[in-house]
DNA sequence: ATATGGCCCTGGTTGC
DNA sequence: TGCAACCAGGGCCATA
């Protein structure tokens, strides 16, 4: 459920609140999921890093991590980052700034004691969603598969669909293509453009390509100017109504 | 290479 | 009313 506008706002409202802070202790759950690196080796990485900054790239947020506080602007604050948090929502996952004694909710799989005396917590019932620890010199900073929507040109939208038979609304979910859209933001780009979900992605016309793209725009920037105005609903403990909320402006 | 389908998981809804 | 079956749904993997 959580596409590209509630990531967006999670990872804004996450980062206005824990940014330059220093993770103390990290607690894990001993699920097998969410976790794509084991949580042991999470704990180890996390513990003592500062928080430098926190983005969206896709669906996924990134907290990029250093040894030492953050200086200057984003993106060499960005650049000097030794590891990243990657946190994947999934369906049903939460990412929330609450403090300490903040009651624990059900099914609680991380908590990132800080120095501030805040905590970070990621909640998630079903379990779709995913926790990822990345020291960046042994591995490329986290980057998705696919092209952001927002941003993406015409030209290479276009390109993206040629001579693919699968439908259209099929080849806009597919994350190796284009990242951050998810079911809501695929149909309701479809119909505003007026287009079949299953005709063939390759069939679409220049014009029909560039009228969804424009759609999808138009979608992505009315949600995220939404979701700007309900930050807290996402991040502070509250949690669960920004996404209520979002999903039905549609 | 591209496409499809099954699986993961729990909570809410539906049906008897 | 109470309980069980059923469904949602993003990503990942095996298979066609």
């Amino acid at each position: 459920m959580p596409e590209l506008p509630e990531v967006e706002t999670i990872a804004r409202g996450v980062d206005a609140r824990v940014r330059g802070d220093r993770i103390v202790e990290a607690w894990f759950s001993s699920h097998r999921e969410p976790f794509k690196t084991p949580p042991r080796r999470q704990a180890k990485g996390l513990e003592g890093k500062v928080i430098l900054a926190v983005h969206r790239t896709g669906k996924h947020i990134v907290c990029e991590l250093a040894t030492r506080r953050p200086g200057g602007s984003l993106e060499e604050t960005v650049a000097g980052a030794s590891a990243q948090w990657i946190v994947h929502l999934g369906m049903t996952g939460r990412l929330l700034v609450t403090t300490p004694d903040a009651p624990l909710a059900p099914h609680t799989h991380a908590r990132l004691r800080l120095g501030s005396g805040r905590e970070l917590r990621f909640v998630d019932p079903r379990r779709f969603g995913r926790l990822e620890f990345r020291e960046l010199h042994r591995a490329e900073g986290f980057v998705g598969a696919g092209a952001e929507p927002l941003t993406i040109e015409d030209d290479d939208f276009a390109t993206l669909f040629r001579g693919r038979r699968l439908a259209i609304k099929a080849a806009l979910l597919n994350q190796s293509l284009l990242t951050g859209v998810g079911n809501i933001y695929a149909d309701e780009s479809l119909f505003r453009a007026g287009m079949r979900p299953r005709k063939a992605a390759g069939r679409l016309t220049r014009a029909e390509l560039e009228r969804l793209r424009t759609a999808l725009v138009e979608v992505l920037e009315h949600a995220l100017r939404l979701g700007g105005t309900s930050v807290s609903d996402y991040v502070d403990a509250a949690g669960v109504r920004g996404l209520f909320h979002l999903a039905h402006w549609l």
